[in-house]
DNA sequence: CAATTGTACATAACACTGTTATATTAAATA
DNA sequence: TATTTAATATAACAGTGTTATGTACAATTG
């Protein structure tokens, strides 16, 4: 990649980190980078490359946050600290948490590039999400078990996002939310457990 | 409620239905409803007085989708019902679900007087999950209870709106939500369940 | 009734956004 | 050396939300 766009995209990152998508703008971008405004469209696709680029940051975050070491753990403890890493993913990176999820700029859609990282992530997450599962269930059964584990999870981190998340005055969030998807898991295990 | 504002709030609904917050632009409402621009800003707080109405419509919306007649059903068809009503309500009016979950515009924020209809809201959806646990449950649980079943729901709300919705093939997206929340609702019966 | 006040309105402007046409400069190739 | 290509700078365009200014009409008051 060359030096001029490495220096644009590092700036925009800086700026979304700070202030997220209000800061964004392609002059304070051009700016902060030193250089100018058409630079952002020399180098990227406009505001909507970077964008992508962003977007595709985030769900890399993602795909890192739910990725370990997995020696010695049974299906339920790698999961639920897939868990506790995508949380801790979505507190530290809100903006680009906001920003693959559609929070952040309603007009900015992804590309098919952007798109295709997604899917890859959703790909790892399957994989996870499918040791709670029989070692022969098939493609779909673990997508729909993806699905409802992904669904939840994120479920807790949008309403935390949300106004009504201050009716809560406790600050455990998150720990309700792991008590939760436990109970959810030990459920999804006892369904589909080997009649032995 | 004065006539000049009902035309726009009117012509504020019908854009917003019809295009999303794409089409809500200060003059374009202006325009639908016959007045000047400056109309806007005397008879609403300007956009986001607009906003604020179309946010608590929405969540007036959620309190309809959940609440119904319940004479004669158990616990469980009472809240599956409800969440049939809110998996319906996401989908007719989807401007106003994105708006009141923060998916259409980041710089909006709600004003107190929105916020208190949305908690009005929570409480709605706290009354009808309370009736999977014991009478006797105190208002943290009643609390946990019902944040626990609204992430789920709303997580496969918000994921559908996503475009990794599109690796699945099928189209029975709020089936499998309900095939899993009603497993869900079983571990939560089962856990508080009266030992008699 | 006449005078004053206050409200609703229209026009225009401001500061901002993403984007692009035009012109200029520097670099690389023939 | 001459020509072409790439990167830059300036300015402009069409939008956005918002506001200052000036005007017309209605209501209230002396």
């Amino acid at each position: 990649m060359n030096i001029t766009k490495r220096k644009i995209l590092s700036a925009a990152s800086e700026l979304f980190l700070a202030g997220g998508i209000a800061a964004l703008s392609v002059r304070s971008i051009a700016k902060e980078a030193g250089v100018s405004t058409i630079g952002i469209y020399s180098h990227f696709n406009g505001k909507e490359g970077i964008l992508d680029e962003l977007y595709i940051q985030g769900f890399e975050l993602v795909m890192q946050a739910i990725q370990f070491e997995q020696e010695k753990l049974t299906a339920k403890q790698i999961v639920l600290r897939a868990i506790k890493g995508y949380f801790a993913m979505a507190e530290a990176h809100e903006g680009h948490y906001r920003l693959i999820f559609g929070e952040s700029d309603s007009r900015y859609a992804p590309s098919d590039e952007a798109k295709a990282v997604a899917e890859t992530a959703f790909g790892t997450l399957i994989k996870v999400t499918a040791l709670l599962l029989p070692q022969d269930a098939n493609l779909a059964l673990k997508q729909k078990n993806a699905l409802e584990i992904w669904a939840f999870l994120h479920g807790y981190v949008s309403l935390k996002h949300h106004a009504v998340a201050s009716v809560f005055q406790t600050p455990n969030w998150y720990s309700l939310a792991e008590e939760a998807l436990a109970m959810h898991i030990d459920a999804i295990l006892a369904k589909y457990a080997v009649q032995s």
